[in-house]
DNA sequence: CCTATCCTCAAGGAACTGCTTGAACAGTCG
DNA sequence: CGACTGTTCAAGCAGTTCCTTGAGGATAGG
């Protein structure tokens, strides 16, 4: 029992999953797919590599038992093995956060300025969902809407969002939210809106952390 | 707000952090300073390599902020940054032992057969130290045991049980614990127990678990 | 059966990682 | 101060990782 090959082994094998995380192009994958399954053209487009690149880092990922597939006629789509995974990547996430001193600057590179945004938290939506006084605008891409979104929210991709300004009414107060706290389009969503005279503030994190907080989920069903 | 170049950037950034975890050695670094701080050549000793290559790795986990470092006379400590630091750590052992499938062989190898090893979960321990009829026995080098233990616990080095059985009295169970789930001295001192007829078992996990868990703990204090 | 679509694989070059050796650098203590 | 101890740094090589290109499957549908 416990010979230094065997240990080392067995200590290699742990390192083998955090090397598996140890890339920025599979660490944004894992985040996209942290909101639910999607397939390989989709996913290179997410990360903007080629689809052979993204294909082998998901090839990479599911090596080490991260990722699933399963096939749906001439697609295959990927998902996390578990919701484990996901918990994994937001441990790494803030522990990178609060003792990687670079990760601030390179937040605040990408984020831009949030101090004029204002933040709800989870516990305060739930309330205001149960009273009915709130618009929650899921601005995600709409196939990640559609595998799973905050029970109640109307599905508005960013992109969109300007045109459908109309659609929504005047004089309730919006929350947008999107895939956690280092994605841009809740903060872009909530910089048009107020920009525009609405009311709007961002969900503090996305729709990882509110699924993992057993919130109100809804998810379409395959038909 | 959110251009692709500011995004891969801050995503290299969280994969850094996994990148310092993806090596076998670092790994077995942390895992032992998850028990507390130790120095240079110690440590060297424990991973079995030399100290020019463990203090390249040391300077490699501080350059990203998992460890930070403590001047005493000659020597330099090296000390995990935070608790949480421990906390991803032990997630990823756990995601690598549920998803990646090589772990099993790996731990197997490295642990051998542990189905005649009886465990004790943590809450009952708690009622049997309450009670006070058990021993409970810290079989880690002596640094570990004096940076924290288990509160009531006595400090046997698992090189040197054998020669300490007679101090231990014959009619109470012991129960021994080490550094955690996947560690080997636990289960060599309740193997080592058994074949001289005293009943023991292992604590499930170990020290660093004990202390995440809030339980009652000790701690040499520099006099 | 043939074609189109979507995905994976293989080869190759540039860049990075991990280990060793030997020298250089603190601090500390006599 | 000067020698010593414990730690870090630098150079250098072997091995690995990452991305690109282009070829090679697999499945669905005509």
């Amino acid at each position: 029992m416990g010979d230094r090959g065997a240990k080392d082994a067995l200590f290699d094998g742990f390192a083998e999953v955090a090397k598996a995380m140890g890339n920025g192009r599979r660490a944004e994958l894992i985040d996209v797919l942290a909101q639910g399954e999607r397939h390989v053209e989709e996913l290179a487009d997410e990360i903007a590599q080629s689809v052979a690149n993204t294909s082998f880092h998901l090839r990479t990922l599911a090596a080490i038992g991260l990722v699933t597939t399963r096939r749906d006629g001439t697609r295959i789509y990927y998902r996390l093995t578990s919701g484990r995974v996901g918990e994994l990547w937001a441990a790494l996430r803030d522990v990178a956060a609060a003792h990687h001193s670079e990760i601030d600057d390179l937040a605040a590179a990408y984020l831009g300025d949030r101090s004029r945004l204002e933040e709800i938290g989870r516990a305060e939506l739930v309330d205001r969902l149960v009273a009915g006084d709130v618009i929650v605008l899921d601005v995600r891409p709409l196939p990640e809407y559609t595998a799973g979104h905050i029970a109640g929210a109307r599905s508005i991709p960013i992109e969109r969002l300007a045109e459908s300004l109309k659609a929504i009414p005047r004089d309730v107060e919006i929350v947008a939210y999107c895939r956690g706290p280092y994605c841009v389009m809740a903060d872009d969503a909530v910089r048009l809106l107020r920009r525009r005279g609405r009311a709007a503030r961002r969900l503090e994190d996305g729709f990882p952390e509110w699924q993992r907080a057993e919130l109100p989920v809804e998810m379409q069903v395959a038909s």
